[in-house]
RNA sequence: GGAAGUUUAGCUCAGCUGGGAGAGCAUCUGCCUUACAAGCAGAGGGUCAUAGGUUCGAGCCCUAUAACUUCCACCA
């Protein structure tokens, strides 16, 4: 092994060794199975350190189970990422003087393919150096035939059921992208504008109406205006004509319960084309439609001067106009949301089109059951309610986009009108046989295909054995921001074709934030690149960091300073673990219960034990935060710095019989350590397991530990630990340096065996020449410590100063003080008495009694200076 | 407008079914002790956001308040 951590020399190599030995790949057998989809992957860029997070958090899981003797199945996977795509191939064609229309659909498409084909494994590469474990032989893409065709499979059963349907609604449009998005997908931000009051006046002369506006571009497709049907103030004049400002066409004034009579101006302009609730007013009321905005975002003709006009820029040309007509009555400012396009960041118009939709609500109930029932649990539980709430008001999913890349809508018409859904590219016309058909030119939603993600991954619509065998899979990982874009879609399309849900397990995880807590985004370049973190500290370390101290849910702050801690910690595994190794060459492995133990063994080996059962129950509950504090407590406070210091007085001792039970616990911690580690720090552990003696050939397929295989493991060797804390202590307080060795001499109870077992392990830890037993207190000047029914006496010479005493022992005698009166406080409380629990008490008792005698002790220590 | 989360040491955060406030980093002191100076030993540092309540007992449970964060939502 090498002097120190150097995880650049091992990982790359180890990996490849896993690769070329298929332990990541497996096929249905008679095991109970674990199985996980991976969310897929966008093919666009590289991997940010959220994926990090996430493919950390489902290896472990895998190569727990997979430990634990399941078959374990992990399916990786890429998405099309559509509109991210299409978006850089566009702007591809266009540094080429190129564009989408010119080379033509089919020739796009080739290009897309290309593209995906070239960057594919850019990302993978980039997780396979995490050493995430999943079965790189079935990588997945939604893009792929099989994967097509249960998209259309499914699409054409939705179809045939009457649940998609073509309609018109106002969707959100992003004239940058061109394409519809879905409310998901329009991200609203603040906005300070204004709010225009523009006087709408009566065609017979009779006054006016004065409508509030933020958006005055879209007067131009007012075709009435609204009051609240019990509004006094318009009572009169419902139904009578208004003249449409800078149009000069009449409108007509309504009642609709839709305008709220305390709110505004207590009328509204409708605009059906643009706004949703308009458009429901416009149904009502029988309204014409008038599209203002069109696809490049740009005023059509019937804005008459202002047609061509981008529609922000048109704004102040349109107040401008209003002002000269003399039809502003005030302008003010205000603050309100803006729906933005989450890609590129423009503003979205709703704009009414027709669009494809999948009706929800009856999809949605089974969805809401699974989770009200208990067959689908969120972990933490509190994500079932953004999970819940959205579901319960769930509107139809508009599914059509306006792009290229992606699956195209199966759906085709022939010359005589007759439209149909058709699963296999269609030679003729379902209903009249006719052979000039035309496909619908939309695209699906790119989260369609990934709402069939956990199964047709799995083989749908054929009925693969891996989907009898590994569906429904076991837990699902991923962020809480889309719990509403994709696991509700998953849910309620594997009920719906799978007849079950999923997954059981849903299991969330917070955004990782820069240090301040801020998103970490491109635009602020305040991201931290995991392939950075690594080749700078290890994916372990990058692991290790990720995961340790997380708590279920919550986002997280990271920064390079915690990469940095976390390999820092790996060294010391690293450390104590070569230190092991250079101590237990050649020797005979016997099995840990065949051993005569000493208690500092039992110490170890009990603290060991908790921590197994501590991370099997942490694992289980995926607290993995809580795991990794609890592993690496155990390494650095327990292990290192007390059982192998310990050690190391039976390994240079000349008893062989310590010496080999020493070696053979020494070899069985670290295993059952490296074991327990492994899904957290897989390259590592990995590493160290092969040089250890009687290793298998790879630490991944040991049978992960449960508990400790001795008996008899408690003990009160922590006596030994107190004491000789105590002495490090009061050795500290009198200045001794740590280098100077002095001669710790102790007086025991008779038949004190622990204590008589220890002194040379009290030596060597508390800086002792030599730790003896004497009958009384030596007649040199001593410093001297009660602790654990021992008096310890320290012959420091000059630097005993008796005044420091004293107060060593004041303060001693203060704290005991308290805790007296605190005991006797609680134990004199009748209600603790009665309610608390026995046990409790009788601990409470037998501190008193301790307290109360040490008291005591040190009272006469004072009297007697 | 609705909902959720957070608030604990200077910083980042743990804290189990309620039973004596914890870790890492930072700071200070002493040590290059034969696994590790990327280290070891020791120390200081907290009104657990605020105010009530339940309880023998509250960081933890309940109610209200404040600040911050996030998600959802079509109010001109």
């Amino acid at each position: 092994m090498d002097k120190s951590y150097t995880p650049e020399l091992f990982e790359s190599e180890i990996y490849k060794k896993w690769m070329d030995k298929n332990y990541f790949t497996t096929k249905p057998d008679g095991r109970e199975h674990y199985s996980i989809v991976m969310p897929p992957l966008n093919v666009t860029g590289k991997a940010h350190i959220g994926h990090a997070l996430d493919n950390t958090m489902q290896d472990i899981l895998i190569r727990t189970k997979r430990m634990q003797g399941y078959n374990t199945l992990w399916v990786p996977g890429t998405d099309h990422a559509a509109i991210a795509t299409e978006q850089v191939l566009v702007k591809d064609l266009k540094r080429n003087g190129e564009s989408k229309e010119s080379i033509g659909r089919e020739e796009f498409l080739k290009r897309g393919w290309e593209w995906y084909g070239k960057y594919t494994h850019v990302i993978c590469d980039q997780l396979k150096k995490l050493g995430i474990s999943c079965d790189w032989s079935r990588l997945a893409f939604t893009m792929d035939e099989n994967l097509n065709r249960a998209v259309r499979h499914v699409f054409c059963q939705y179809y045939k059921e009457g649940l998609i349907y073509k309609g018109k609604r106002v969707v959100n449009y992003c004239p940058s992208c061109k394409t519809t998005i879905s409310d998901n997908e329009n991200v609203h931000v603040d906005q300070n504008t204004y709010l225009w009051y523009i006087r709408y006046p009566f065609a017979d002369g009779s006054g006016e109406v004065t409508v509030a506006t933020t958006r005055p571009e879209t007067l131009f497709g007012d075709t009435a205006v609204a009051v609240n049907p019990n509004d006094a103030r318009f009572k009169d004049k419902i139904g009578k004509d208004l003249i449409l400002p800078l149009v000069n066409k009449k409108i007509k004034l309504i009642a609709d319960d839709y305008c709220e009579m305390g709110f505004g101006t207590g009328a509204v302009k409708i605009t059906p084309a643009h706004d949703p609730n308009d458009y429901e007013v416009g149904l009502r009321h029988n309204l014409e439609i008038v599209n203002v905005i069109d696809d490049d975002g740009k005023l059509t003709k019937e804005a008459g001067q202002f047609a061509g006009l981008d529609r922000i820029e048109a704004r102040p040309l349109i107040e401008k106009a209003i002002i000269e007509g003399g039809y502003l009555v005030k302008k003010e400012k205000y603050k309100n949301q803006v729906g933005t396009c989450e890609r590129c960041g423009s503003f979205t118009e709703p704009r009414i089109s027709t669009q494809w939709f999948v009706k929800m609500k009856d999809l949605a109930r089974p969805a809401i059951e699974a989770v009200k029932t208990g067959k689908l649990n969120f972990h933490p539980k509190r994500y079932e309610k953004t999970y819940l709430n959205w579901l319960e008001n769930i509107q139809d999913w508009c599914i059509s986009r306006q792009i290229w890349l992606g699956h195209r809508i199966p759906v085709f018409t022939c010359s005589h009108g007759h439209t149909f859904a058709c699963e296999e590219y269609p030679t003729k016309c379902e209903v009249c046989g006719d052979t000039k058909l035309t496909q619908d030119n939309d695209v699906l939603d790119t989260w369609f295909s990934s709402a069939l993600w956990p199964f047709s991954t799995l083989g749908y619509p054929n009925e693969t054995d891996d989907l009898k065998y590994y569906y429904p899979t076991s837990a699902l990982v991923t962020g809480y921001d889309i719990i509403t874009f994709w696991v509700s879609k998953m849910v309620f399309s594997g009920i719906k074709f799978m007849g079950d849900v999923p997954f059981k397990d849903v299991v969330i995880h917070g955004l990782v934030r820069d240090i301040h807590g801020v998103k970490m985004s491109k635009h602020l370049g305040n991201g931290v690149d995991p392939i950075d973190m690594i080749n700078k500290y290890g994916a372990d370390a990058l692991r290790l960091s990720l995961i340790n101290g997380m708590s279920a849910g919550t986002d997280i702050k990271y920064g390079e300073e915690k990469a940095k801690e976390a390999k820092i910690f790996i060294n010391k595994l690293y450390n104590a673990s070569k230190f092991v190794l250079q101590n237990i060459k050649d020797i005979e492995i016997k099995h840990i219960d065949r051993l005569v133990l000493q208690e500092k063994d039992k110490w170890i080996l009990g603290e060991l034990d908790r921590l197994i059962k501590s991370v099997n129950k942490n694992i289980d509950k995926y607290a993995f935060g809580v795991a990794t504090s609890n592993l690496i407590e155990f390494t650095v406070s327990k292990f290192c710095d007390w059982y192998i210091e310990l050690s190391k007085v039976d390994l240079k001792g000349d008893e062989e019989e310590r010496k080999q039970t020493t070696q053979n616990v020494l070899y069985y911690v670290l295993t059952n350590l490296l074991k327990v580690f492994h899904p957290f720090i897989p390259f590592v552990t990995e590493y160290i397991y092969q040089e250890l003696p009687e290793h298998q050939e790879t630490i991944m397929y040991t049978e992960f530990p449960k508990k400790v295989g001795a008996r008899g493991l408690k003990n009160n060797f922590e006596r030994v630990i107190n004491i000789i804390r105590a002495i490090r202590n009061a050795r500290a307080e009198f200045n001794v340096p740590d280098n100077k060795k002095i001669t710790i001499n102790v007086e025991i109870e008779r038949g004190d065996r622990l204590i008589e077992e220890n002194l040379d392990e009290i030596a060597k830890l508390a800086g002792g020449e030599v730790c003896q037993i004497v009958k009384e207190e030596p007649t040199e000047k001593c410093s001297k410590i009660i602790c654990e029914n021992v008096k310890i006496y320290l012959p420091i010479g000059q630097l005993v100063d008796s005044e420091k005493e004293r107060e060593r022992i004041l303060k001693e005698i203060d704290k005991l003080k308290f805790e007296v009166s605190r005991s006797e406080k609680m134990l004199s409380n009748q209600g603790f008495i009665s309610k608390a629990p026995k046990s409790l008490v009788e601990i409470e008792k037998d501190k008193l009694e301790k307290n109360r005698a040490l008291l005591e002790k040190m009272e006469s220590e004072l009297k007697s200076l």
